[in-house]
RNA sequence: AAGGAAAACCGAGUUGUCGCAACUGAAAAGUUGAGGAAAGUCUGGGCAACACAGAGCACCAUACUUCCUAACAGGAAGGCGCAGAGAUGCGACAGAUAGUGCCACAGAAAAUAUACCGCCUAAUAAAAGGUAAGGGUGAAAUCGCGAGGUAAGAGCUCACGCCGUUAGCAGUGAUGUUAACGAGGGUAAACCUUAUGGGUUGAAAGACCAAAUAAACCAGGGUAUGAGGGCUGCUCGUCCGACCUGGAGGGUAGGUUGAUAGAGACUUGUGGCGACACAAGUUCGAGAUAAAUGACAACAUAAAACAGAACCCAGCUUACGGGUUUUCCUUUUUU
RNA sequence: GGAUCGGUAGUUCAGUUUGGUUAGAAUACAUGCUUGUCACGCAUGGGGUCGCGAGUUCGAGUCUCGUCCGGUCCG
């Protein structure tokens, strides 16, 4: 599955960095959810440049008082998404930005963190698709 | 050996695979990459802006002495007090004889005093006078205790002890000690007094570059008879001064720098009881800007505590699994 | 990063300036009265480690220090 070039790499153009942009994500409340994770997603058509996926990592100040653990959070999520991620494909023309959320109350494994973080991206592929799709029929 | 006290230190590494940040490099690749507290923001400073920084009041902080330090509420050595069997630990540790206030309830009385039960005076009682030893109240009762003294008593007198002032001696000094004199409730983490110190604001400070627009509209004030401002609570002084305030709206919200070689660290030597200072030599590498240290496997296997740099230092305080070293104390046993 | 305010019955707040020994009000809760019944109303009652730990004091919700938690402001 994974491509030649590029595997697992997760260079600054996949990172989600506005937080206007992450603010208007949430608020749009299109999201997918399984315990401990909460996914918050955007498609954007886009001609020129597309084909792109952004990520950003939140994790509550309430939930975690201590920078060491919600650092810890933030690091798993992305491990889990860096390994993972080439299981979403998107056309060219569409730009996917995600926010994943963090929903539980315990510091999670990293095994769980990775096998929720595949089912979810699966789930996504497949509203992609139905979303590709309807835009085709239009 | 057991129990305890103090000081100093460590805060897991190696290899492989995948990945992140900075730097070097044409590229391949290589090098480096959180802490002892990075934390709390409790002190002090550097640095920067505001008048190169004014005056007075207010306000705040500190409070045994000498020294160290860029500075401090920090540290060292010492004095005094308290705790402990000791090693040691802790101490807002100036002033109540500058003044004002407060001391609930109880109690006669809570501070220029006063007298409930008592005691004494005359033969007794009442009344009157003299007393404060004893009782009782209270957290605290006119210094404690003994002797003299007296009608009974009282610092009324004396010795000893507590406290203050002055003088002598020892000490740089706090202080100790001896003598003389003097007063006699507590409270200053009550107001306050004395001494010393503090200009204000903080890197979201500030500097530069780029991009964008509205020098427009409405209302009020002012234009030298002075609006308003100069980052301070008030007053004064001084400087700038033609715009200022509010409403409704429009635009931008990027980059560079500040910003990591410093009151740096280590070693040796000299001076000092010590904190520390001086000299010589050696040595250095996080610097991000939505914000970098992670995942998996193996290595004797269990990797675990508190915890993540955001301008930088010096300290303090608080959190901390496990471990190392040194010095000292007490008890018991043996020699 | 910096500045600043607060924590008191189940809940919302007084009381902290000037320390004084029953820590109060409203609401909620419980019981009784009222009513044919419920609500309203009336009466009574319970309920507090004053966030936590030290210190000063004869005595601390109040003063001082440390600590934990929560909020607000600064481009």
């Amino acid at each position: 599955m994974p491509h030649a070039d590029a595997k697992f790499s997760f260079p600054e153009n996949k990172r989600l960095k506005s937080s206007q942009r992450i603010r208007f994500i949430v608020a749009q409340r299109k999201s997918i959810a399984k315990y401990p994770i909460k996914c918050f997603y955007q498609t954007d058509f886009c001609q020129t440049s597309g084909g792109n996926i952004r990520v950003a990592m939140l994790v509550s100040k309430r939930k975690f008082r201590h920078a060491v653990d919600r650092n810890r959070v933030k690091r798993l999520f992305r491990e889990a998404f860096r390994l993972n991620y080439n299981i979403l494909t998107i056309p060219n023309n569409l730009n996917l930005d995600i926010c994943w959320m963090f929903v539980g109350q315990e510091l999670p494994e990293f095994s769980t963190v990775s096998k929720v973080s595949i089912e979810l991206l699966k789930t996504l592929q497949t509203i992609i698709n139905q979303n590709i799709s309807h835009e085709k029929n239009n």
